[in-house]
DNA sequence: CCTCGATATGAACGCCGTTCAATGAAAGGT
DNA sequence: ACCTTTCATTGAACGGCGTTCATATCGAGG
């Protein structure tokens, strides 16, 4: 089936809506600028989006797949499990601070008023927690997967947290090597945790 | 000096934008609905507040005041620094439920464009930090001052960052006993890693 | 009782996302 | 070639938002 006229549009929507963001951030995109630089009317945005959101959540939908793509191959270049898990937490901390508008975007931007985020949007973002399930798995065998999967949603969100809040305009910008560091030490931390935990299941 | 009827205006109008975050949440705040139930006409909350925003620091000053009193008392409660860690990360998850639209606007809030955060409100969300520097003293004695402020400023994002997606609704929500348990976790994990870092240096 | 500075008011403004009647374009039948 | 039917496109208009400001109201001092 051929490109419809439909799909360029909405490649072109997307496009467009992607570059605004990237440059001026989330809270700055408009309905009027999108529809003006991507030369249609501000109505046609709504005919081939249902609302505004749905175009943010296409961006991030994008934004997601590169962010995955990162770090599938920081896990494919590090040897050992806990190589992967220092090389994972910073290529995620690399992609924010390379793309944070974009990455920012991610986890800013709410649906209006009790109304949920779409089932294929939310599996986007399982997948993030899923890539880190392989060295966890390594470093404690005795992990059965409901409780690794937990765990991978747990380190994420603490590595994220770490990352989040340093760049955050809220509070006083850290040194890039000190948030290195610091990142690197509770990464340290939290695999130390994994390989002791298991050698307590063992016994 | 006697409380002005400037001063009960504007302590009336930050109980009632209070009570609307607590219940709605801060994206369902509206200057419309604010003055109407303090009983004042949508220009007054102008001539007493610069904009909606400061109303909105002014409702998270009292949350931030709350969360440290909660805090200091976990602090308080606690014998060892170990101890300590797991109390503050456990008061700190049982505030955030208790109070989960008030807490999630302490972090939500974006200011209008480019427009900067009081340095008054930055000073009080670094209280917080704060809060975690003695156990971690305490753990890590050989730790200089400003390593000190460092590592808390950090380690209160990691526990932040479980917290704060975990009570998102973009995720599937977890069953309160593992986020519990994981949270627990993790504060070993820290906690310990605190510990070794010690006896690393001492050698 | 009048005066005048300070305070309170809410209609009006500009901007926002969204809607929809009107217009235009394309496809098919005769 | 022409009409008819269907569907996409358009942008003025709508309701809701934060914010402003000319005007009305108040209250203390003379």
């Amino acid at each position: 089936m051929a490109e419809t006229k439909r799909d360029v549009l909405k490649r072109t929507l997307v496009d467009v809506a992607e570059t605004h963001i990237r440059i001026r951030g989330l809270s700055a995109l408009r309905a009027r600028d999108v529809t003006k630089e991507a030369g249609c009317a501000l109505g046609s945005l709504y005919n081939v989006f249902e609302d505004i959101d749905l175009l943010v959540l296409a961006v991030n939908s994008r934004t997601l797949t590169r962010l995955d793509r990162a770090l599938a191959t920081a896990l494919a270049q590090a040897p050992a499990p806990s190589d992967q898990m220092q090389s994972l937490a910073h290529a995620y901390l690399t992609f924010a601070m390379d793309n944070r508008h974009l990455w920012a975007a991610l986890f800013d931007h709410r649906m209006p008023e009790s109304q949920t985020i779409p089932d294929w949007h939310l599996k986007e973002h399982e997948t993030l927690f899923s890539r880190l399930m392989a060295p966890i798995g390594q470093l404690s065998p005795s992990l059965d997967e409901q409780t690794c999967a937990l765990r991978a949603r747990t380190i994420f969100s603490a590595v994220h947290g770490i990352v989040k809040l340093s760049l955050e305009d809220r509070f006083v910008a850290l040194h890039p090597d000190a948030l290195d560091s610091e990142l690197s030490q509770m990464v340290d931390a939290i695999t130390a945790n994994l390989q002791t935990t298991n050698e307590r299941l063992r016994s």
